[in-house]
DNA sequence: CCTAATCTGTCACCCAGTGCCAGTTCCGGC
DNA sequence: GCCGGAACTGGCACTGGGTGACAGATTAGG
């Protein structure tokens, strides 16, 4: 057992925090400065004062050093969608669940920005980006599903993945064009008009 | 000029292509009996009887093998969009543009099942299809805002991005779910499902 | 305190992709 | 037919992301 008060975990688990926030703080001030490609993990790791192979053993690739919580990210949203009333139509459950995601990033608005701004320089982070997004439909499509109705049609996993797809898609749409704006406009508002046009 | 009839350009392009044919036609093969990730592009250049670095030389990247059409294929997309009468709705436009695109491919259903099974198999080959068809969106919005009204809201061009976003979402759950069934159930009708499910 | 699990750095790999150089092949003009 | 420039080829060395294996240090827990 501990014998200091405070530790919630043992010292192998804290100094692996420490030292992984200690690479993302450092790694995303080299990829701000010098661009994503541009800076390598030797570069990283001379910085922080580790080894090569070992940053590789906290972060598996070079991408999840900036999209690591999208995994998380995902298991959140699915809560969030879950919470909502069960007869509430797709589209505005997933609309709720989505600004609640957005309300419970951890990031300062400057933050998110400069993040989503260096996302969108680099086609292969944003590549993996999707990719990871990708993976939250599926969490998502039990649930759509379930809003459906209650007919057990097999076309329905179909109608759900189209449902989280676009849904996915108008909000990369709305982040893409807060990006652009520098992030002036409202994004909540860029979402509602992306979707009210993809409703027709 | 040329001295024999029937060659529509010199022994070097003709040779080209031949060998640009050769690549991809055993390239496929081996990635279709092992698997993309597995098959190295020395083991594709061994085959053919070339060397490595012309291998490069022909395909820049790995992924283009596969998906070097995609920009052409965005071309003539555009080109189908941009062939629709004017009045028409963006999405009807854009089904019956994705429809032109369909029938125009050069590829039998048994082949165009097993490279998209092959593309459903490999995330990163599909991280990378998501990245050329990202620039098909770029493509097409000129032509949706042109579709979307005569009011120049500064709105327009996101509205479009999210409704060219969005058909090509639907596009993919419906080849998705194509796949999934093993090309039995009727694309066309699975992209109308989508569609439905989306606009709700 | 002692052992087993875990972390660390080092080294040697693999593979995709690129720049460079020298030799070869094709093309157009004379 | 020949000749010069342009394009293609293979070989080599190199970068950079990512992995497996090994030996030494450190920690957890009895």
């Amino acid at each position: 057992m501990n014998h200091r008060a405070g530790n919630p975990a043992g010292l192998r688990e804290r100094t692996r925090r420490a030292v992984q926030a200690e690479i993302v703080a450092t790694a995303m001030r080299l990829f701000l400065d010098h661009g994503f490609e541009a800076t390598t993990m030797e570069q990283i790791a001379n910085e922080i004062g580790i080894s090569r192979r070992s940053l590789f053993r906290y972060f598996g690739t070079k991408e999840d050093i900036v999209l690591g919580d999208h995994a998380e990210h995902g298991e959140a949203l699915r809560t969030a969608l879950e919470a909502r009333p069960p007869g509430e139509p797709p589209w505005d459950a997933l609309r709720a669940a989505l600004k609640a995601l957005h309300d419970a990033l951890p990031y300062s608005p400057e933050d998110f920005l400069r993040i989503n701004t260096m996302l969108h320089a680099s086609p292969s982070l944003r590549a993996r980006q999707w990719e990871k997004r990708q993976q939250w439909t599926d969490l998502l499509v039990p649930d759509i599903v379930r809003r459906l109705g209650t007919t057990t049609d097999p076309m329905n996993e179909l109608r759900a993945r189209a449902l989280a797809a676009c849904a996915l898609a108008c909000l990369e749409a709305a982040t893409d064009a807060w990006v652009r704006s520098g992030g002036t406009i409202d994004m909540e508002r860029a979402f509602d008009e992306a979707v009210a046009a993809a409703r027709g």
